[in-house]
Formats: C-alpha cells, sequence, structure tokens
DNA sequence: CTTGAAGCTATAGTGGCTAGAGGGATTATA
DNA sequence: TATAATCCCTCTAGCCACTATAGCTTCAAG
C-alpha cells in the first residue's frame, strides 16, 4: 500500500493533483488507513499512470476519462478508442499550423524594428496596424 | 460615439470581452449615455484593436497592458517592447517543438492500432505503457 | 406608443490545476 | 517514550482569459 506522496514520486503527479482527480471522479476514493489517510495499490498506480500518459500526450480529462471506461471492458470494439486518438491528433496539428503562422508573424516583428525610441518601435508599430501582417492570423 | 456593439463589430473583440477588459484596466471607462450605456471613440476603437492584435498574436494580457503603457511614452527606448516580442516568440518556439514531439508520438499510436477490440487496441496499450513511446515527452 | 434588440450589473462557471490556512497522523531518532 | 520532522487531512480561494446566465433598463425603428 501506498500514501499519496509515494504514489505522487512514483506517477510523477503531484498530491493535489491526485486529490482533485478523486474529486473528479477519474480515480475512485481508495482505502483509508486508522489515522484517515489514504492508501493505493498497485492497481491504482497503474491507473493513474494512465491518466498522467494521457495527459502528457495532451488528452483532456473528458478523453481520459472515456478512454478508462472503454479499457474496463475488452470485448468492445475499439473505434471509439481510434477515434479519440485521430480527433486529437488533428487537433494538435491544427494548432501547430496555427503557431507556424505566429511564429512567421513574430519572428518579422520582433526582429524588424531598426529604431530607438518607442515612437519609432517597428514593435509597437505592428501591434498598431494588422495590415503589416502577411498572413490573416 | 460608438456603443459597445458596435465597437465589438468593428474590432471582433465580444461585447463581455470588452467589459472584462475595462474591468480589467486595459481599456478606461467609456462616456456613458444619459441612460448609463457606454459610448466609445475612435481612440477607443484603436486601443481596442491593439490590444486585440496583441491577442491574436498570442501575448498575455500584461504584455499588452506593458506594451500600451510604453506606447504612450513615444521617446522613451523601445528596448523593452522588442523583448517583449523576442521573449514572446521563444515561447511560441518552444510550443511548436513540444507540439511537434506529441504529433509524432501521437501519429503512431492514432494510426497503429491494427485490432478490433478494446482488449487488442494499440491505442488503449499505448496509454498504458510509456515505454512504446520514442521521444521523452 | 409599442415592440424587439441591445445594453446594464452582478454572479458563477470553464479547464486543470495550484496555493494557503489550520489542523491531525506517521515515522525516525534520541 | 518523548519529541521533532515530515507527511497528510479538509476546505477555500486563486490562476488565465474569458463566457454564460439572470433579471433588469434603455434605445431605435415603425
Ligand atoms: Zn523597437
Ligand atoms: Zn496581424
Ligand atoms: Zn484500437
Ligand atoms: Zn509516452
Amino acid at each position: 500500500m501506498l500514501s499519496i506522496g509515494e504514489l505522487s514520486r512514483e506517477t510523477g503527479v503531484k498530491v493535489p493533483t491526485i486529490r482533485y482527480y478523486e474529486q473528479m471522479g477519474l480515480i475512485t476514493a481508495p482505502e483509508r488507513s486508522a489515522g484517515n489517510q489514504r492508501r493505493y495499490s498497485r492497481a491504482e498506480l497503474e491507473r493513474l499512470a494512465f491518466i498522467r500518459h494521457g495527459r502528457d500526450l495532451g488528452l483532456s480529462i473528458e478523453d481520459i476519462r472515456e478512454l478508462l471506461e472503454l479499457s474496463a471492458i475488452p470485448d468492445q470494439t475499439c473505434a471509439q478508442a481510434n477515434k479519440i486518438a485521430a480527433d486529437h491528433l488533428a487537433v494538435i496539428r491544427e494548432k501547430i499550423l496555427r503557431l507556424k503562422k505566429l511564429e512567421k508573424e513574430l519572428a518579422r516583428i520582433a526582429t524588424g524594428c531598426k529604431g530607438h525610441t518607442i515612437g519609432e518601435c517597428y514593435v509597437i508599430e505592428s501591434l498598431s496596424n494588422h495590415g503589416l501582417c502577411a498572413d490573416g492570423h
């Protein structure tokens, strides 16, 4: 049996976050010690590691909740699990595209200032005037 | 003089967001009509457009607040404005790098499932086992 | 003068945590 | 066994940048 601190160290999930996940119903309330402290089993550690991995991959809590529910039914079709992964990949790709556009614009803005005062500053001018931007963002 | 709705249409900033910016002190409380409704001048429209452009470029409210304060002092050096832009560019580039790693991992996960049931699902397996991941994320 | 859109304030909710206050439990050492 | 250090408990509030709702008032067009 692990204390919440040990579980935290083993999974890399911070202690208040573990309690938060319990409150959100992502993990069930564990056993308690005689003095009312949480005590976790190995199965609970694995579940938390699954959650952590999902979060590290950028999945939302709700996606993870659904994947956890699915993973409890080994005989069911995995179409929905595949869809969650595919949808999330699409979201990440869109984010990358958006950020690349921003990067282009910001690289121009951040390197374009040849002046020395605010009155001549290309950064300030660029923010005042979206017409200087190449892409629509 | 513009009503808050007209200002919203002209800048693309939603009405509740304009009120929120006022509350945050990013824009000053405008004149009011006889019936207590907000009335904006062209100068206020330009200030809001500046804010909107900053947000579209991903700057934080605090960065924008600082840039607005700087822009009021045309004779001062613009070093700080340039720094805000450069720092933000660096943040965006880091985000892109992180998302590209995620994309790689997710592309593998989302396209790797050859099974049909949860029990054989590569998505579920990948989440359970970080060892399958190439990069540390 | 009526109607419907638009505006007002105040409060609470979003996601995913994180921080702090004010205590109780456990464990290691003396 | 005493004590001190560390850990853990609950509860509440805060973070960011909005967004939504409720219950009301004002405005502009016909
Ligand atoms: Zn400059
Ligand atoms: Zn622009
Ligand atoms: Zn599958
Ligand atoms: Zn991994």
